[in-house]
RNA sequence: UGGGGUGUCGCCAAGCGGUAAGGCAGCGGACUUUGAAUCCGCCAUUCCCAGGUUCGAAUCCUGGCACCCCAGCCA
């Protein structure tokens, strides 16, 4: 499936027109986080459809880390915002950026305007200049401070830079329209003082520039052609080209689209650190997060992002993805790369009362069954004592169930058909055991009467069981929409509290013993597990990555 | 009551004047040593609504309606 061409979409069709009346001749695209953070699955749409569009028209994409703000950013975020890009195979070569780069350039750039009397020096507080502003209905009024001579404003912003004022005193701002409908033309601020460290110039600076300022010429000095963005930006456009058209530098394009959004999941960068702060999850890299490093951990590869990102396909329209779409690709994913293994997550106790009590028998079973081309086998031990899933016994079955009940024979994936004699269970009734016969004739899971078993289960021997952890994830949310609150209730509300289930003593089969941190396994008939990096040598920890479809489960009563 | 956007199946999403792709979900069935996977079939006479232009409109025009974004010295 991956092998299909990419379908079209909006921004290929732009692109398209751009390439063939010439407006651009080749494509280059950027990925410009800023690193306050870490990066989220519609980062990741983001990364893909930038790096992707580059990769398809042969063009090159750069990473460019839009520091203009110290107060939030840090080395940390750079550092593992740049690992999450690379896991995701976005490749920047050596084009590896930063707005503070261009600091200087930037600088000179204000300096221009102010000499054409484009620019000033305000001197009104914050809150004054919120004032000012107007509304989306009324028009804002001009400063005071907006008719100063262009030799002032010369001197002041140079003082600015000097470091003569308090941070919040003075700001440069452009002067375009206090009137205009688009707020963004409403003398927009350029600089303001931040008496701040920054993680790349250090003290070297004491004004910063505003993103705005930044954005746009930046993408113009490294040669950006197509500017992809989300819709906020759309009305930022507009002052992007005013800046470029009056400083009289090159213009790339600017492109807008709508953001990822899951059900049950949340997105902004804010929440998500809510659920990190105050311990809903434990920490960024929680296997329910939906960040990259999140899914990295609970058992997602770059290739189910890429064919994730290829399946949403990008448009202007605000939308919901569902859920079930990404596990679907996920499942799509794994099923193809992830090695059979048996694993029993809540075991019972099963003896086979006819099978010698000193026999180990080893059976070699396909680890790869769904692959025709892949004929890997592996050998699972095999006694009298084994452990089966608590789920596939019931001593009363509603009709349709066809796994193992008093009198009823099955087959053990890859060895012998069994059938249930007899239960054994404590005074409160819970089945602690079951016994039961198997036939000799059917090694290797068929019989020489033909006959059939409509159930097939997994199992582990007893004396060979790898014990480990399992963790169980589930959504963490209940809700489709986590947001969708009463006025006064926030989305923490909609926790699933039922998102993780630790289970110990889970019995797996031995070969999982040389797993690495990292390996994927179908758990066969249950889902799709990841060895998680708190295994330690005598105790393995594995996530649930995704279960199964389970269409059994879907034909239950709730 | 300002400006910028968006409205195609339950959810994504192609379509760009020639008579509604595809995926997910769902529903049937086949197959099955994973109730998985795989395979087959079904699933929008209709494109937010109303007019208009046209031989012909989801696509063009006009007028509505709904939803999203913008009033940080955040990005």
């Amino acid at each position: 499936m991956s092998e299909t061409s990419t379908p079209s979409n909006f921004i290929r069709t732009l692109i398209d027109g751009h390439l063939a009346d010439g407006r651009y001749d080749h494509v280059h695209t950027r990925f410009p986080p800023e690193p306050n953070g870490y990066l989220h699955i519609g980062h990741a749409k983001s990364i893909l459809l930038n790096y992707g569009l580059a990769q398809a028209y042969g063009g090159q994409f750069n990473l460019r880390f839009d520091d203009t703000n110290p107060l939030k950013e840090e080395q940390e975020f750079i550092d593992a915002i740049t690992a999450d890009v690379k896991w995701l195979g976005g490749d920047w070569e050596d084009r590896l950026f930063y707005a503070s780069d261009y600091f200087e350039q930037l600088y000179q750039w204000a300096i221009q305007l102010i000499k054409e009397g484009k620019a000033y020096v305000d001197d009104l507080t914050a809150e004054e200049i919120r004032q000012y502003r107007g509304t989306l209905t009324e028009p804002g009024q001009n400063s005071p401070y907006r008719d100063r001579s262009i030799e002032e404003n010369l001197d002041l912003f140079e003082r600015m830079k000097q470091g003569e004022f308090p941070d919040g005193s003075r700001v440069l701002r452009a002067k375009i329209d206090m009137a205009a409908p688009n707020m963004n033309f409403r003398d927009p601020v350029l600089y303001r003082i931040l008496h701040a460290e920054h993680p790349r110039t250090g003290n070297e600076w004491c004004i910063y520039p505003m993103y705005d300022w930044a954005h746009g010429q930046s993408d113009s000095i490294e040669g950006i052609t197509h500017s992809i963005c989300t819709l906020e930006f759309e009305d930022h456009r507009p002052l992007y080209e005013w800046f470029i058209e009056n400083l009289g530098i090159y213009a790339p394009q600017q492109i807008e689209f709508a953001r990822l959004a899951i059900t049950y999941t949340v997105m902004s960068k804010r929440k998500l650190r809510r659920l990190v702060e105050e311990g809903y999850v434990n920490g960024w890299d929680d296997p329910r997060m939906p960040t990259i490093r999140g899914l990295r951990r609970r058992g997602y590869t770059p290739e189910t992002m890429r064919n994730f990102a290829e399946t949403i396909g990008v448009s202007k329209a605000n939308s919901i993805v569902d859920i079930e779409l990404l596990e679907h690709v996920l499942r799509d994913d794994l099923n193809r790369r992830a090695p059979r293994a048996m694993g029993v997550l809540r075991p019972l106790k099963l003896t086979i009362t006819n099978y010698p009590s000193d026999a180990i028998e080893e059976f070699e079973v396909p680890t790869h069954p769904q692959d025709k081309e892949n004929d890997e086998m592996r050998v699972v031990p095999f006694s009298r004592e084994i452990y089966i899933e608590q789920d596939d016994f019931m001593e009363e079955p509603p009709g349709k169930y066809y796994r193992l009940a008093p009198g009823r024979e099955v087959r053990l994936l890859g060895t012998y058909y069994i059938t249930c004699d007899e239960v054994l269970k404590d005074e409160a009734g819970n089945v602690l055991e079951v016994r039961c016969s198997y036939d000799p004739e059917s090694r290797g899971g068929t019989t020489p009467d033909g006959r059939k078993v409509k159930g097939t289960i997994h199992w582990v021997s007893a004396a060979h069981a790898l014990d480990a952890e399992v963790r169980v994830y589930d959504r963490l949310f209940t809700q489709p929409n986590p947001d969708n609150v009463a006025d006064d209730e926030d989305f923490t509300v909609n926790l699933n509290p039922n998102s993780l289930e630790v289970l110990t003593h889970c019995k797996l089969e031995p070969n999982l013993e040389t797993a690495q941190v990292g390996d994927s396994f179908q758990f066969m008939r249950q889902g799709y597990f990841v060895k998680d990096q708190d295994s330690t040598d005598g105790r393995p920890v594995f996530n649930l990555t995704v279960g199964l479809r389970d269409t059994w489960a879907k034909m239950q009563p709730k």
